[in-house]
DNA sequence: CATCGAATACTTTTT
DNA sequence: GTATTCGATG
């Protein structure tokens, strides 16, 4: 087998040996994913039939990029019947298959993050409990804490533990809206992400035969991502694993950063207790960085107390020193970044894809996006709010949704007067009341209507309430007998969405429009596919698809060369020859408070983050750095991360850019604050109390270097009160405009503006960043 | 009931 | 800076 002979000694031998618990501590490019699936092809070779076989990831890029390495090996008639996917799809798939047994219809929704907020949001206005208190992110965590654990509503209402918490953050009805919660989700045949791996549980635990069957049924587990499966997915794999035992993680114990979502790092660390028969592989050789990065990133965690002992090594060259940008405001950040990037890529010929720029927060995004279009680098973002976030796109799916599942009481509150069909607020209150009291979903309300109207609605709302059931009913048939996309395009026509949006010639509405376009086109995309595939082409079934899809999953080719930019969380996995990890205060955290102690684990955690982030990059990593940055609307001082200040100094290179040697460049350099962090000699210092104390001359600075044409900003806005109606001015974004109407009084002076590209838009000219013109 | 403008809150990380 | 919510007005 002439894979086989690709593998250095470890990979080997957790490629061939295949009996019994396995785990792989994979290192950081240790070609995990080489050996995972060499792995099942080697399993497939042996005779394992791929239907028995379950590999689970945490991603669905993750599951596709694999099985197409599967198929490369063994064809693609054999790898597409393997059970590949993320926790949540497989275990959607089990439920719907099993949907009659828990007593939801097979076609149950999904509800989103944002739908069970807004259904949390209702059940809390519903007990007249105080929103301030009872934020629903909060309590949506809460419940979501619960749902990992295995706490049903029942559980939690006994549970003096979390009850106890609970009342310590001042809501001790969180278990009555867990319940609530629960209840409604139920009547609107609809599962949240939690639910998925809960409702498998309690399949499992109530439905012996039916565990019997899948533990019979996956002679091989394979679980990817091990540090990061939380306890509802450990108990599930611990369950399923029963029988034939040949059960093989996968993970790094080093890399474990998703605690706030429920991953358990104890899953990796207590394997070898929970499989006492187990075989250990520990893959250390990394093949992906230099050594200087290798080190500098181990040198890091070393400091963590509870891992696996391993010893990842890199025999690459030694490498680049580590880079360090050390900015005084947030816009020079984003400015020498930029710079560096183009600067290293005139020098050694990189290209724009050899480039990633990590952050902690999507929010950081906005500042290195403006430096790399000052420069004309093009570049991608990840994450934000994906495709199927958009709002214009969540109003046709919940058309979709509806159709296909009318007790979907969050899609049916969602379109039931968009467009604007006379049916508002009030109605809709009393259609929800009225379906909450009878213990129904929305829709059963209103299937009754006009013989049953307890509300108290008048003879013009039924009628507009019927005709939208009609509307609905209608779609309903054209579904069944349709495929996806001539349902899709009916429903996005007769609504008068696409109208609606094509009438709309503001910027936001052109991009809406093209948004729903988009939408078709893939929707257009899946049907085709089904029916050369000959599979089911029904609009149902691509629902099935887009519930769990993110937009992470999707390339597209215009995305090809384009510096990457993106959180430290969805860059795991990924490799970029250079890397910039910023806005590296404040242990990476910029949002935490500096008095806040940090629980230990949560220290190690954020050690871990760093050591991902770092361990992306090939060949050069950058780190970065502002002291200063406006942080909503106000100056925020940061000092370096610990990390940065602790890092060994053979790793770092002397020359910190923006720092105290780059002086003929910058600018900013004549400005730097006494006691700010700087390198003198060999030890650096960290950022003494004392910066703190002299706010007014450090923010009197940072104005004075505003006004000095500061490279990062580039545009200077002129004086708000000399801007008059009539003008012609120029907008750093929009480009050239006139001025149609002045309003207000300072601060909050606004200017409607048209905009020759960009349309009329209303400015605050106090953040409005305008130069006049003529 | 819809629309507009003003006030307010909001910022970890994601399947 | 932006998204969301609330209240006044038509």
């Amino acid at each position: 087998m002439d894979y086989l002979k690709e593998l250095n000694k470890s990979q080997h031998e957790a490629v061939v040996e295949t009996n019994g618990p396995a785990l792989i501590i994979a290192g950081a490019g240790s070609g995990k994913t080489r050996v995972l699936t060499y792995r099942i092809a080697h399993l497939l070779n042996q005779g394992a039939r791929p239907s028995a076989i379950l590999a689970l990831t945490f991603t669905n890029k993750a599951a596709r990029e694999m099985k197409e390495r599967i198929s490369e090996i063994v064809g693609e008639n054999t790898a597409r019947y393997l059970w590949m996917g993320t926790f949540h799809s497989i275990f959607l798939r089990m439920l719907r298959a099993e949907h009659e047994v828990i007593g939801y219809p097979s076609n149950f929704t999904i509800y989103d993050a944002s739908d069970s907020r807004s259904l949390i949001k209702t059940i809390i206005k519903g007990f007249q409990l105080d929103d301030k208190t009872y934020k629903p992110g909060v309590v949506s965590s809460r419940i979501s804490m619960a749902k990992n654990n295995l706490i049903t509503p029942q559980a939690y209402a006994q549970n003096s533990e979390v009850r106890l918490a609970d009342k310590s953050m001042r809501m001790p009805a969180i278990a009555e809206i867990y319940k609530e919660y629960a209840k409604r989700c139920f009547l609107s045949g609809a599962m949240d992400f939690d639910d998925l791996l809960l409702k498998t549980n309690l399949l499992f635990r109530d439905r012996p035969e039916i565990l019997e069957k899948y533990q019979q049924r996956f002679t091989h587990i394979l679980v990817d991502e091990y540090q990061d499966t939380n306890y509802a997915q450990y108990l599930i794999i611990k369950k399923l694993a029963v029988h034939h035992k040949n059960i093989c993680v996968v993970g790094d114990d080093a890399q474990s950063i998703y605690s706030f979502r429920g991953a358990r790092i104890e899953n990796i660390l207590n394997f070898q207790k929970d499989y006492p028969s187990h075989k250990i592989f520990k893959l250390e050789q990394n093949y992906r960085s230099t050594q200087t990065i290798v080190n500098a990133a181990n040198s890091i965690i070393a400091k963590n107390k509870r891992q696996i002992p391993k010893t990842v090594f890199s025999e690459k060259d030694r490498g680049n020193n580590i880079k360090v940008i050390s900015a005084l405001t947030d816009n020079e950040e984003g400015f020498l970044v930029a710079q560096e990037i183009a600067q290293t890529q005139l020098r050694d010929h990189y290209r724009n894809l050899d480039y990633a720029i990590l952050y902690r927060t999507n929010a950081q995004s906005r500042i290195f996006e403006e430096a790399l279009r000052k420069r004309n680098i093009p570049y991608k973002i990840y994450g934000g709010l994906s495709f199927y976030q958009r709002k214009e796109i969540k109003d046709l799916l919940a058309y979709f949704r509806l159709i296909i599942n009318p007790w979907d009481n969050e899609a049916l509150k969602r379109i039931i007067n968009y467009p604007a069909r006379g049916i508002g607020q009030t109605t809709l209150a009393k259609l929800e009341t009225a379906a909450v009291n009878a213990e129904v979903s929305i829709w059963k309300m209103i299937s009754g209507m006009p013989e049953n109207n307890p509300m108290n609605l008048n003879k013009g709302i039924i009628a507009k309430v019927l005709k939208f059931r009609g509307l609905i009913q209608g779609f309903a048939k054209i579904a069944i007998e349709n495929d996806a996309f001539d349902t899709a395009k009916t429903i996005a026509e007769e609504t008068g969405i696409l109208k609606e949006l094509y009438s709309d010639k503001s910027t936001e509405g052109l991009s809406r429009h093209d948004n729903i376009q988009e939408l078709l086109n893939g929707i257009q995309e899946f049907t085709l596919n089904a029916k050369e595939e000959g599979r089911p082409d029904k609009l149902e079934n691509f629902l099935e698809d887009v519930a769990l899809l993110t937009d992470q999953d999707t390339d597209k080719d215009e995305d090809k060369d384009k510096v990457t930019l993106m959180t430290v969380h969805s860059a795991k996995g990924l490799e970029f020859k250079n890397v910039f990890v910023v806005g590296l205060e404040d242990n990476l955290f910029p949002s935490a408070q500096a008095s806040e102690k940090k629980s230990a684990e949560a220290l190690e955690e954020e050690r871990r983050l760093f050591y991902v982030a770092l361990t992306r990059a090939r060949e050069n990593a950058w780190l970065s750095y502002a002291s200063q940055r406006y942080k909503w609307g106000k100056l925020d001082f940061g000092s370096p991360s610990r990390f940065l200040i602790e890092m060994d100094e053979q790793y770092l290179d002397g020359d910190e850019i923006g720092g105290s040697t780059s002086a003929s460049q910058n600018p900013f350099q004549q400005q730097q604050v006494p006691g700010n962090r700087q390198i003198t000699g060999s030890k650096r210092q960290p950022v003494t109390p004392g910066i703190r104390r002299s706010t007014d001359f450090v923010s009197r600075k940072l104005i004075e270097a505003r006004k000095a044409n500061q490279p990062g900003t580039g545009f200077e806005s002129d004086d708000p009160n000399k801007i008059m109606q009539g003008m012609t001015v120029e907008h750093q974004r929009f480009g050239e405009g006139k001025v149609l109407k002045i309003e207000g009084v300072p601060p909050n002076k606004k200017a409607t503006v048209f905009f020759k590209n960009a349309g009329q838009k209303q400015l605050l000219l106090k953040f409005a960043k305008l130069k006049i013109k003529g």
